[in-house]
DNA sequence: ACTTTGTTCGAACGAACGTTCGAATTAACC
DNA sequence: GGTTAATTCGAACGTTCGTTCGAACAAAGT
């Protein structure tokens, strides 16, 4: 059971060089990402069928196959792409800024105008963020460790900025729940925008981060 | 399509008078209910298949259908208990406490403590909230309800004591995103027990609240 | 002992699952 | 227009799914 087989038919893979020609079979391989994005979203990752993405995007059972080749590969293409990106972005909006509560800030508010403009590709790295095995798995899993590494590192800049004592790994891990946990609640109806959702979750952390001065750590 | 047949033969069903009777039937389902939970909790509710449930607990795959009527069912009773019991916890320990603070973290330690010791519960509780349907979803989704609104009213009362300023449905829904987050990420080899993360995410959260006097609102 | 009721199971049901195959269709190039 | 390669599809594969049925076994009541 390794990676053998079935490239017999897949050799029109792109091997996208520095500008990406954007071919045919991207653009439809794209589409039909974003239609079982949202079919993943709905029904999660076990609860939708391939006839159900079939359905969504509009085109037959097996020509499905011809642009993936399994299911568990079309979750991984979507989640490395969604968390690459969301990485991407921060990095370089973190760029040329020094102040630390000032970056915090920025990691807080990159992740919720992405998380709330990709409300559905979100939910579905959040939710079935356990689902893949092995190889598949191992993949985005490392991209999670960095993205929660940078995280820490943003912390624990504002740490030694400040003269803070807290538990960073806590710390984080906190204010990932209170970011991720939006897709169970959050109503574009009801609820703000993205700024002004990181303006408040900034506060509430932040305030709560920054009063802890020399107290207990642990 | 509403609740009739299928309980011909499941007239066993008790109807628990003030003290239970603890009965065999009683008994044996709990334990089913156990080994299911922790299955669920394992594949999730979809990726786990009924003679998965079989094998764990024991018993035919035939046999567990005299104790539920179906999958759903059983997704249904564990969460309907899970639920029920905390709230019920919770109220219990709040009677006789007037402090507003002091409430407050009375309800991030029993929500922790109890997530703590039913991990498996909890996770099953907060990770397939969305997929009980009608009925047996409307049943659990009162119970949140009224779980929400209790912490609703303890920050409401925390607010108007201090004169304080935030959103408290913001508030309210990142408290819950910190303490349901730890089913992704608690290692109890590395992670504190329950007190002691009741106490930090306590300090986190409310210090972080509490330093709203007079701000911004909305 | 017999009857009754509660509990368990092997075997099967039809439906739905992920995936494959070979042929048909469409687009690209000369 | 004819040849080649890229794309799409209907039909089926074998497996697994949730659920049911009737018979078998165990316990309790007489």
């Amino acid at each position: 059971m390794g990676s053998t087989s079935t490239t017999k038919r897949i050799s029109a893979r792109r091997h996208r060089a520095q500008q990406p020609p954007e071919t045919r079979y991207d653009r439809r391989l794209s589409e039909i990402l974003g239609h079982a994005t949202e079919v993943f979203c709905k029904k999660g990752y076990e609860g939708a069928s391939m006839r159900d993405l079939s359905r969504e995007s509009g085109m037959s059972l097996a020509g499905l196959y011809y642009y993936f080749e399994s299911k568990e590969r079309l979750l991984y293409l979507i989640q490395k792409h969604t968390f690459g990106t969301i990485v991407q972005r921060l990095k370089s909006r973190l760029e040329g800024v020094g102040d630390a509560e000032q970056r915090v800030r920025i990691f807080i508010l990159n992740h919720l105008e992405y998380f709330l403009a990709n409300q559905a590709a979100m939910k579905v790295l959040s939710h079935e963020a356990e689902v893949l095995k092995n190889g598949f798995g191992a993949e985005v899993a490392a991209i999670k460790r960095e993205y929660y590494r940078i995280c820490v590192g943003l912390l624990d800049e504002l740490k030694r900025e400040r003269g803070l004592q807290f538990s960073t790994r806590l710390a984080v891990l906190s204010l990932f729940g209170m970011m991720n946990w939006i897709y169970t609640w959050h109503n574009p109806r009801v609820d703000a925008d993205a700024g002004s959702m990181a303006d408040e979750m900034g506060d509430i952390f932040l305030r709560g981060v920054m009063a802890s001065k020399g107290g207990r750590e642990k």
